[in-house]
DNA sequence: TAGCCTGATGTCAGTGACTGTCATCAGTGT
DNA sequence: ACACTGATGACAGTCACTGACATCAGGCTA
C-alpha cells in the first residue's frame, strides 16, 4: 500500500514490492494471487460478517431488514478506520483494473449474502434481488461517505440511503430533500 | 469469439486471434485495448440506448419508471439474438477476468443512467440509487433469463423481477409465490 | 503526372506480470 | 543423526501489452 499510495499500482513493479518486503517476486505470488490482490486481503472478513450477521437478524426482519443490519455492521466495521478505508479506497479508484477487481469483490459479497437469505428461508429471486439491492445502496452511501469526509457515521449514512431506496422504489418522487 | 469459444478464454493467445483475423498482433492492440475488450464491443450502443430510453420516458415518470423502461429497452434488444448473447455469456461467465471487465462495464451503464436521470431533474442520491438498483435487477433477471432457456422473454422477466423488487423493498415478506 | 500527406498496417525490440520446476534450507518429530 | 514438511530462492519461459520506426496504399495538390 505504501508504494502504490507513493507512485500509483501501474507505477509499482511487484520486483519493488518484493524488494520492500525483503522477498522474492515468486514469493509475492506465493502469497497473493496477482498484483492486485494485496488490496482486497479483508474482503473474506468482510464477507464472513455479512453473512453471520444475516443469519443473526431476528427472526421477524424481512429480507431487506436483515440485509440492512448486515451492511450496517460492515459500515460499522469501516468506520473504525476512515483514514485507511480513504486512502486505500483512493488507491483503488485511480486504477481501472483495481476497480474491477472491487466490483467482483462486491459481486462475490453479493452472492453470498443472497445464499445467507436463502438460510433464512427467502426464496431465490427475491434472495438475490434483496442481496444485490443492498451491495447497490452500499456502493452509493460508500461513495458518498468518501465524498463527504466521512463526516456522518457511515452507518448512518447507510441507514439514510436504505430509507431513500425505499421511497425511491415506491413511485414517490425523489424530492430536493434527498440531497445531501 | 470463435476462438474463445472452442478453446476457451485463457487458452486463446492474441497471436491466434490475430492470425484467425489475417492480422498483426500489434493491429489487434491498435483496435482493442486489451484481449478482452473484443466481447464487450456493443456496451457502448448499449448505453446509448439506455441513456436515450431514459430521455425519452414521460415527464410523469418517476425515476425507477422511466430506468426501469430503458432496461425494457436493452431487454428487448438483447432478445433479438439471444443464440448470441447466450453464447457470449457462457463465454465471459467461465472466465473471472471477463466477469470483472463486464462487471465495470455494468457500472459504466449504471453511471450514465444515473447522468441522464439528473437530466430529468432526479437530484443525486436518487439518481444513482435508481441507476444502481436499475443494473442490480437486470442482473438478476438476465441471470434468471439465461439460467432457464430464455423461454419468457427478457423483458417479461424484466417487468417481473422489477415488481418483485418493489415488494421486496417495501417490507412485504417475500413469499413462495416468486419462486420462478 | 509527380510529389506529398495521411491513416492503417507490419516489424522489432522491450517491459513486466505470472507460472512451472527444481534446489535449498529451517524447523520438527523420531 | 535422520527423514519429512513447508516455505523460500533461483531460473527459465510464456504471453499480454507498448513504443518506435518503416512501409505502403489512396487521395489531394501543384
Amino acid at each position: 500500500m505504501e508504494l502504490y499510495a507513493e507512485q500509483g499500482f501501474e507505477q509499482t513493479t511487484v520486483a519493488e514490492i518484493a524488494a520492500r518486503a525483503g522477498l522474492t517476486e515468486r514469493t509475492f505470488f506465493r502469497h497473493y494471487a496477482d498484483k492486485r490482490e494485496v488490496l482486497f486481503y479483508g474482503t473474506e472478513m468482510m464477507q464472513h460478517l455479512l453473512v453471520e450477521a444475516v443469519a443473526a437478524a431476528p427472526a421477524s426482519a424481512t429480507a431487506m431488514d436483515a440485509v440492512g443490519a448486515a451492511f450496517q455492521a460492515a459500515g460499522a466495521m469501516l468506520q473504525e478506520n476512515p483514514e485507511r478505508v480513504r486512502l486505500r479506497d483512493s488507491i483503488v479508484s485511480a486504477n481501472a483494473e483495481l476497480r474491477e477487481r472491487e466490483l467482483i469483490k462486491l459481486a462475490a459479497l453479493a452472492a453470498a449474502v443472497a445464499g445467507a437469505l436463502r438460510d433464512r428461508g427467502i426464496p431465490e429471486p427475491a434472495a438475490s434481488l434483496a442481496a444485490e439491492t443492498g451491495v447497490a445502496v452500499f456502493k452509493v452511501a460508500f461513495a458518498r461517505w468518501v465524498s463527504e469526509a466521512c463526516q456522518p457515521d457511515l452507518p448512518a449514512i447507510l441507514r439514510q440511503s436504505m430509507a431513500q431506496l425505499k421511497d425511491v422504489v415506491t413511485d414517490r418522487l425523489a424530492s430536493p430533500a434527498y440531497r445531501s
